[in-house]
DNA sequence: GCCGTTTCGATATTCTTTTATCGGTATAAA
DNA sequence: TTTATACCGATAAAAGAATATCGAAACGGC
């Protein structure tokens, strides 16, 4: 039968792949060839039953008492997630998040090349990462003719939405949003958030929960 | 009775305080000075009921009608995430990515300061934010002196682990980790793991699914 | 002063995600 | 050839989180 599994991945094993996808890089690199979902389980403290699963929902297959191969897994995992064939990227913010990201060196490996550089309100002759500036006006032109899909926005949060908007209209399909503020750009394109604050949050109550033994205060004064 | 409830918040709860939080900062700029948990809902495309849950699981509490005090749920919000008194961090790793955590000013907002850059292998006389580049040898002495508790970990991946054990003998309690590694530390130190790769994961299959109508190939050919 | 509306708070249900269990298969050793 | 072992794959149970429903309280209008 051609039923296509529509039961899409779900986003937690889909946050997880990218963790075993750079274990297998880094066994391939010592030489291994094969791999078990036991040991990716041991390595990054997941149970084995719930590695299986997210490799089989990548369309990952095993065999009884040899495992993965490893070439092969990781091939496919790539696949699944597109970081298979270089996509190209628009960055829009040359700020100080725009020259970190462009720095990054985690883009390359996971299929991802910057191929140009945008600002609000670009320096003359600013360069970043080796590329001109460029203002806003020139996007959707160059979006169009380089067939880009993938914007990321680094613009500060008071910009974001009216940049987001044109990046939008530009014709980009994805933006990876590293604004603090909710895009909504409806259904057409594909945003998703990088949120240092939410991140931070977990850590610091974490943190404040080291120290005060129960939670936190609850109107300790007695009446 | 004083029976505290050790019902501890879940991490998704946790995660959203911040997106409340920045709204009713928004909100507050704006003059308002009751907000209901149902316009919060509405903003960020929540329920209203899941928004009241999370509130309540911060220690807020309203009044039927009215809402909440605006004024009052921030600084609950922020107490409880312990961005209310100034806490300092030092920041390990001079690089690109570390001169933009320098850089961004989201941090002061929830109060954190970096007070003191580090770095393997520090430049001489080098600054990042008016601040000089100290080498790891001091960090154990500064993090008595000065009681700081958070370490910012922003190294490459191979010198990551060392690294954190450096910082965790130097007493940090808590580590937010950039490095695109899994930092084990033993459970006396908190570690907050942020990995561009899990969220570029969700990004980029989800584009690939905008251009594949199903999921991804599953061997489409007939038998 | 009464009533309708709005909104909090608590409970219940459904859904998702994780964890556990069982059967089957292929390799290697005896 | 037989047997033991390691591992995948599927199913089932448990835990957790999101959503829906109901009652109670308070303000504004009548």
């Amino acid at each position: 039968m051609l039923v296509a599994m529509t039961t899409s991945i779900s986003v937690p094993s889909l946050r997880r792949l990218p963790l075993y996808l750079r274990l297998l890089e880094t066994w391939r690199a010592e030489g291994r060839t094969q791999v078990s979902c036991t040991h990716l389980a041991d390595d990054l403290g997941f149970d084995s039953t719930q590695v299986r699963k997210d490799l089989a929902a990548a369309g990952a297959t095993g065999r009884p008492k040899i495992g993965y191969d490893l070439q092969e897994l990781r091939d496919v995992l790539r696949r699944f997630l597109g970081w298979d064939n270089p996509g190209e990227a628009f960055l829009v913010g040359a700020g100080p998040l725009g020259q970190a990201l462009v720095a990054y060196e985690g883009f390359a490996a996971r299929g991802l090349a910057i191929v140009a550089v945008f600002d609000p309100a670009p320096a003359p002759g600013a360069m970043v990462g080796g590329k001109p500036v460029l203002p806003l006006t020139k996007l959707k032109d160059l979006a169009g003719r380089m067939h880009v899909r993938l914007g990321i926005l680094a613009v500060p949060a008071d910009q974001a939405l009216a940049t987001g908007q044109l990046m939008a209209g530009a014709g980009l399909q994805g933006i990876w949003n590293f604004a603090p503020l909710r895009l909504d750009l409806g259904a057409q394109v594909v945003v998703e958030q990088v949120d240092l604050a939410q991140s931070l949050a977990v850590l610091s109550h974490r943190l404040a929960s080291l120290s005060n033994p129960s939670d936190p205060p609850k109107s300790p004064e007695p009446p």
